[in-house]
DNA sequence: CTGAAAGCGCTTACAG
DNA sequence: CTGAAAGCGCTTACAG
């Protein structure tokens, strides 16, 4: 390909100049020479070399997203708007999955870290995320989950457990008797908070509730594969609330092969909300989680990223559909964020 | 961060020791050398810096994925094993997508052939894709749909045609009297061997089947917006086949909205296969894509790449569910790639 | 087996 | 307004 060098010597001028053109400065070029430059330019169809211009620059214009499954929806559409975010301010998003797998995910990060991306979003599939490799190349992270005391993370997140309290609440509100909680694998730090989000909306009903909690992996394989089991037992609960779309998915899934209506016989909610929870079948209630607007904050907290991590609470909207037993779709106002 | 004059200095070398040391060539290094630099790169938390190396190198070890649209499962899967393939080799996988976006995939090719990929995977938005930018840079090209005669791309697809007219001799087989084709946009090259296939298929049926074509983008909700439309008169046919699983979701859903059973009174074939089609509800009929098979393929020709394009054809399979009115899941034997 | 040096293709003070 | 040159951090012939 041609190079800088190539420009310069067909435009009669020095690489210096042709920098100056392609970068809009920081120095001025007379209109003339700024013509020669992108005529040879165009002739010898260059294209800067991004590689060598972050070398000298110090900044490669890209910021990397590790995702724990690209296949789950809701990190499609979380990609998707990160990507709309960095593109708005010039930058790639280069997206690195990996596979719920840990290794993976290490070498995901090392591979970001030699590339020198300049900022990293991050859903990490691990416990306690290690993020050294990253402040020890000087790299801000923030991470799409809520992150250890002390950890040199920001994190843009919403508040789960109030979430999870606001989705078994209106379950409640149906008056069904015994509701069961889906959660994810039992000793995760996401499973506590939807735990306790359950356990405080369900303590507070009127009548008495029965209640549970099942766990299943975040895939509609492995929880339809638990529900068919549990949902075919006679003390089956009346209503299920799940940690993640994916899982009721699983549930909608298993309840059709049991031959059970929903919402008649089991009502159903999720937690996650995209797009695809309106076309389930049937369409699936939801907390939706507001993916531009997490999308946006954590570009901006990146591109700002000075001194101390910052941890951000966003709103949440609960998607009222058929699946718990309401009627027609309808939308209940967000909650406002609670104070920071 | 350090660089690897630091770690030079530190062990008492040069910096060509150091690449030889991290590189494992092309030049011996003695073990005590070697335990030195490796001591001082340990200690400096030495990370080389990928874009130098890539800048001096030649190959910045990483290959472009563009698609159309992450949030789509297929393509989140697809993703996913190339990602799989890539790492294999050694290889980053850089994922874009271009969301539906023309101008959109133009960027990301821009920064592509500005990054220095090795080589890209594309399943295009376009009718025509320009591929020049990558081939005057000389960066392979493998398109995962058919591409112009004389294009400089190869490819790696399944026969398209004849999985349609397989899809659609199914229902025929079931004995249903009116098969609809919900296929892509009109004009688009996909839509024309969806068309044909069913065509080829509703043609050779015994008895005389009543047949329609209805077409819809490839999302959930534009399917079902015109399902919702399409399936509530009372003309509407016994059975439908969708040119993607997406559309197919589109469809279950408005059946659903429409008191229809599936597939008491409307049987209901997808396309493309993925791990969330055994999940719908009613589980999904579909034909399966291979795309392990193609992603590994994928790279495979992009790593050999040299000299003319390559045209693979890969084999499918249907995958039988209870959608289109069969009982239990049962899956066909793959037909075999046609030659070459 | 090891070191000094050129080169990859940019950017940017430094002179003019 | 423009050019010659140093430097970004690597790799690799070239000498020894």
């Amino acid at each position: 390909m041609a190079t800088g060098r190539d420009v310069a010597q067909l435009a009669g001028t020095s690489t210096a100049v042709v920098s100056y053109v392609f970068n809009n400065g920081p120095r001025n070029v007379s209109d003339e020479t700024r013509a020669k430059v992108l005529a040879a330019a165009e002739k010898l169809n260059y294209r800067p070399n991004a590689l060598a211009r972050a070398l000298s620059f110090g900044r490669t214009a890209s910021v990397g997203l590790i995702v724990p499954d690209i296949a789950n929806p809701f990190f499609g559409e979380l990609a998707r708007a990160l990507e709309d975010a960095a593109i708005a301010r010039g930058d790639l998003l280069l997206i690195g999955d990996s596979a719920l797998d840990e290794d993976r995910e290490a070498q995901i990060i090392a591979a970001f870290v030699e590339r020198r991306v300049d900022s990293v979003v991050m859903v990490s599939i691990r416990e306690h995320p290690d993020f050294s490799a990253f402040t020890q190349a000087g790299i801000p992270v923030v991470a799409l989950h809520p992150v250890d005391r002390g950890s040199a993370a920001s994190s843009v997140t919403i508040d789960y457990e109030a979430a999870a309290r606001a989705a078994a609440e209106h379950l409640v509100s149906h008056g069904y008797d015994s509701i069961a909680l889906l959660n994810g694998p039992y000793d995760s730090v996401g499973a506590g908070q939807h735990r306790r989000g359950f356990r405080a909306a369900v303590e507070r009903a009127d009548a008495p509730i029965r209640t549970s909690e099942v766990n299943s992996a975040t895939s509609r394989a492995d929880a339809a594969a638990r529900a068919l089991d549990w949902l075919a037992r006679p003390d089956r609960p009346r209503a299920v609330t799940c940690a993640t779309d994916e899982q009721a998915y699983g549930v909608l899934h298993a309840a059709h092969r049991l031959g059970l209506r929903v919402p008649q016989d089991l009502a159903v909610m999720g937690f996650d909300g995209t797009g695809h929870s309106a076309y389930a079948v049937p369409a699936l209630s939801t907390v939706r989680q507001p993916i531009p607007r997490i999308a946006e904050r954590a570009v901006g907290l990146l591109a700002e990223a000075r001194g101390d991590p910052v941890h951000d609470v966003l709103g949440y909207e609960l998607e009222l559909r058929e699946s718990c037993g309401c009627g027609a779709g309808m939308s209940y106002a967000a909650p406002a964020a609670p104070p920071a």
